[in-house]
DNA sequence: ACTTGTACCCTTACTACAGATGGTACACCT
DNA sequence: AGGTGTACCATCTGTAGTAAGGGTACAAGT
């Protein structure tokens, strides 16, 4: 299992590790149990920074890819397959257009809706 | 009719003309049909600049509080009282915090839901 | 002792938007 | 000629987010 960083990427490191990691869960080059390496080894390896591994690695447990066992490592979920495909951002995207279309088409402006929006990502903690 | 600014209130000044006419009109301080100052006339009496008279006129106008008859000035629309009560805000962040708390509930992280909103309402023009 | 994931602290670019202001211009009415 | 709403150009300030890095510390396993 190879991962290759391209920091000419606009795409974001955590983002592109998360992509190679799931692509190769579905290519059957990570078996499920599989053992990743460590965030910091991995960090090392790539010589990047290890904060960034363990943002993919953390994503990558809510997406049901990797369980994380504490002090004993990182492993590929047995079922990770049934999860590598289906598209967290893609049903995210889908729900916001909805929304957002149809407070557009109701005469809202996109500056309200950006101001509502703040107001609620920022005060609802 | 007295309109007050208070620029020290970190309310946008436009969103006080508006709140201000508004809450005129259900007051039945402004009786419909009745002139609105012009744009300029209005920036000049409270010394603020034209623009932002015409962002709050504007809206009003979408509020269908008022009426802009072009050269011929704006006045309070006929049916105004009838639309100086409902909330267009208040109903898009019902809209818009349901959406975000689905979103929420199925492990979307915010910074998710920020990036696809963003992308959502800058490539959707 | 060493490594594991994790949780804090703080800092640096970069990007983007709101709010407001200024200027210029247009077509149209009185 | 002068005023009307409106549309475009531009600038500035403040705020706030992401992405990424650096450091330090902890509890729990080998």
């Amino acid at each position: 299992m190879e991962i290759e960083i391209d920091l000419d990427d606009p795409t974001p490191v955590f983002t592109q590790l998360i992509e190679q990691i799931k692509s190769a869960v579905a290519g059957d080059l990570l078996a499920p149990g599989t053992p990743l390496p460590s965030i910091r080894q991995l960090a090392n390896e790539l010589e990047i920074n290890s904060k960034t591994v363990a943002k993919a690695y953390k994503l990558l447990e809510r997406d049901k890819i990797v369980h994380s066992k504490g002090y004993r490592g990182s492993f590929i979920r047995e079922d990770a397959k049934n999860y590598c495909h289906l598209n967290l951002k893609k049903w995210t995207q889908e729900k916001l257009e909805t929304c957002i279309d149809e407070l557009r088409s109701n005469g809202v402006t996109d500056s309200e809706i950006r101001v509502v929006f703040g107001n609620l990502m920022k005060t609802k903690l």
